[in-house]
DNA sequence: TGCCGAGCCGTTTTT
DNA sequence: CGGCTCGGCA
């Protein structure tokens, strides 16, 4: 009868059947972490010790939360109702609704997006007179959301956290910022959990109730979470300490998010006696990819210390090859002359991906892909909900839904262009604060009193009606029908069609995606809890295509086949997060490179170039240090770019890597500094040819390539050629 | 109100 | 290079 227990290891086996008190589970990457907290998870209802809705069940991302519910289900035989299982954003949400006037909101209220916190706020710092030149609004909302992460309500921030913006009055900003939100009846993303430890803090009721009720829980990615999210746990699990974290200090990459590796360090401190459960066997990558990543990430101090070992017994494999390369385009006719030969051989393209550090990467791999045929995917990139024009839409159906939600109301009061300007606009938002009501409401009465001439008043006039009108259709018809209504009765669909641009039939396409998504639920406010908090439309599985992603993006994903370009020196580990954050940001990186390498089940191959355009112009790069921290007994050195004018003894064209770092370190170190090249002197370099040199400021030189016009260019990637 | 051009700036972002 | 914001102008 205990079937889903068999096929586990022992460690496994532990950490599901340790169900009462305190478990912390270190679970290395590959050893089977979700396998673990599904089957707990079958394991406390079928041993007949809880409820399904007695089990919190925490998870980072909506995608792994429906994941885990899946395989819930697949485990017991039959789908789970009524389960606490989601990311804390949700579940918060859904324990504020039930509370909410408890803490002066009503259970409707509205949960704003990034974009409407941050018009919030610069109307927040308008109306305090803070110049808006001087003291950017994005500062301010990363200084809040850090508040935030930290548990920080106004008022309760001590002197150490404060800050010298605008003076000294950062923190009175937040309180009028937190206080136009309760006024909105709304909150932002930060509020769903800052409110929710308020709540449960100062709400004995609240939280006994919760007590009684979560008999256990658990918690994924237990890395990742922030300070607000652990008191949170805390809070909820003082009571029964079952509480069963699953993390992985090695692969912890969002501290410049507020997560704390810290949290893992102090679960024993604050659950004394807990368990310590060590996944270690990893069933999912070839042994030379584990030791590459296992000696690269022991490059980190201050770990908890896991070592990974093969769990397979077909661990053997190719090794893990690095790519030197002379530029990036030669790196993406590499990556895609090797997607394209998998291919013919086989392999699917769904099972390799290609990994970047940033975004923009993605850019050259596309075109080549494209120039090729191979068919790709960029997962994250700009989402779904995000669009402009779903924005639009939703906006409008949120004003049809809480008439009260200026925010919306602003957005597409607009939209399309009805003659509403800044000037009315204004003149609106004037008649709101001296009625004090919100500015649907206002809209109405100042019409209603004669107010607005024109074109302005008719066409004010006309949207009013239309909302009247839309939420009749709701109440009848159901939201489908309103969404359509919306879309064509307000002119947007029609604004859309006139748009000669090249994107707007992709836009009126993603309309239509938002009404068949609108399809699957019941009532309006259902759908805009989703949209508020799921970022992402589920992605349908099917179609053959290569993922390309970022680091970040990739984690809890693997893929047969990983490629890892950039890897070089600014780039990985990137320049800017090493000047921010020094060692513990470079130790970050390293565990980002981890987490990249460990996506591998058979192949990984790590690239670099030696010249690398960013923005206008090409610079050159050296490779990455955490390239010479691989092993070198299972690595292989291949590719082409190697300067004749670095490597004058020809057996050093083995090794590019290390001879180059080498030379690097030379270069830094002022010893043997290569001959200075004057302006006007003709020069040759591997990727511009022939040019004469027009500026020099310490190692770069300006140079007027004969072909290629003028770049900068690193001088020890020139040789003179005078003659 | 709305368009256009100069100027600026440029990692990662599960919610 | 490219996308975005802001200021000036029609």
């Amino acid at each position: 009868m205990n079937d889903y227990l068999a096929g586990l290891n022992q460690a496994q086996r532990d950490a599901v059947e340790a169900t009462d008190g305190p478990v912390l589970v270190l679970a290395g990457a590959g050893t089977g972490k979700t396998r673990v907290l599904t089957t707990r998870f079958a394991h406390i209802l079928l041993s007949g010790k809880a409820f399904p809705n007695q089990i919190l069940t925490v998870t980072f991302t909506n995608k792994a939360a429906r994941e885990m519910r899946e395989r819930v289900a697949k485990i017991l035989g039959q789908p789970v109702e009524g389960l606490w299982l989601g990311t804390f954003h949700a579940l918060g949400a859904r324990m504020l609704r039930r509370y909410a006037e408890r803490i002066g909101l009503t259970s409707g209220f509205s949960i704003l997006d990034t974009d409407d916190q941050l018009r919030l706020l610069k109307q927040v710092m308008e109306a305090a007179r803070i110049d808006a030149k001087r003291w950017p609004a994005n500062a301010l909302m990363a200084q809040i959301q850090r508040w935030k992460d930290k548990g920080f309500l106004p008022g309760q921030i001590p002197a150490s956290e404060s800050t010298d913006y605008a003076g000294g009055r950062a923190e009175a900003l937040y309180t009028a910022y937190q206080d136009r939100l309760r006024a909105l009846n709304a909150t932002d993303f930060g509020d769903l959990l800052l409110l929710t430890v308020h709540l449960l803090k100062t709400d004995p009721e609240v939280l006994a109730t919760y007590h009684r009720m979560f008999r256990y829980i658990l918690v994924d990615e237990y890395q990742d979470t922030n300070l607000v999210q652990y008191y949170w746990l805390r809070l909820l699990a003082q009571a029964r300490k079952n509480i069963c974290c699953v993390g992985d200090d090695d692969q912890s990459i969002y501290s410049w998010r507020g997560a704390e590796i810290e949290n893992i360090l102090k679960f024993e401190r604050d659950f004394p006696g807990a368990k310590i459960v060590r996944l270690e066997a990893n069933y999912r990558s070839t042994a030379p990819i584990l030791a590459a990543a296992s000696h690269l990430i022991a490059h980190n101090e201050g770990r908890l210390g896991k070592t990974l070992h093969a769990g397979r017994k077909d661990a053997e494999g190719e090794q893990v090859e690095v790519v030197a390369l002379w530029d990036s385009e030669e790196e993406a006719r590499m990556v895609g002359g090797r997607v394209e030969s998998l291919w013919r051989g086989g392999h699917k393209l769904a099972e390799i991906a290609i990994l970047v550090r940033a975004g923009f990467q993605t850019r050259a791999f596309e075109e080549r892909l494209l120039t090729l045929g191979i068919p790709y995917r960029i997962v994250g990139g700009l989402r779904f909900y995000e669009r402009a024009e779903i924005r639009d839409a939703i906006a409008y159906l949120r004003v049809v839904a809480q008439p009260a939600d200026d925010l919306a109301f602003e957005r597409i009061v607009n939209v399309p262009k009805r003659g509403v300007g800044d000037g009315a606009l204004r003149t609106l938002h004037e008649a709101a604060r001296a009625t004090n009501l919100p500015l649907y409401a206002a809209a109405e009465r100042s019409l209603a009193e004669g107010g607005f001439k024109g074109k302005l008043r008719d066409s004010l006039r006309a949207l009013l009606e239309g909302f009247a009108a839309w939420r009749g259709i709701l109440a009848a018809k159901g939201p489908v029908a309103v969404l359509e209504a919306i879309l064509e009765d307000s002119g947007y669909l029609a604004m859309w069609k006139a748009d000669k641009s090249p994107d707007a039939p992709g836009r009126l396409e993603n309309l239509k995606e938002l009404v068949r998504a609108l399809a699957d639920f019941e009532t309006l406010p259902e759908f805009l809890e989703h949209v508020a908090l799921v970022t992402e439309v589920e992605e349908q599985a099917g179609d053959d295509k290569l993922s390309m992603m970022t680091l970040h993006g990739a984690k809890g994903l693997e893929f047969d086949t990983v490629f890892l370009p950039g890897w070089e020196e600014g780039v990985f580990p990137n320049q800017r997060t090493l000047d921010e954050g020094g060692n513990k940001s470079l130790e970050e990186e390293r565990r980002l490179a981890y987490v990249g390498i460990t996506r591998a089940r058979q192949r990984a191959i790590i690239s670099h170039a030696a010249n690398r355009r960013i923005y206008a112009n090409w610079q050159s790069s050296i490779p990455s240090r955490f390239i010479d921290e691989l092993p070198e007994g299972t690595i292989r050195h291949t590719g082409s770019a190697l300067p004749k004018t670095m490597h004058p003894e020809p057996g050093m064209t083995r090794y590019p890597v290390t001879a180059r770092r080498l030379e690097a370190r030379q270069d830094t170190a002022n010893t043997e500094l290569p001959e200075r090249i004057p302006i006007g002197a003709r020069v040759f370099h591997q990727k511009f040819g022939y040019g004469r040199v027009v500026a020099s400021d310490d190692d770069r030189l300006a140079i007027n390539f004969e072909t290629s016009g003028e770049k900068r260019v690193l001088s020890r990637f020139v040789e003179r050629h005078d003659n």
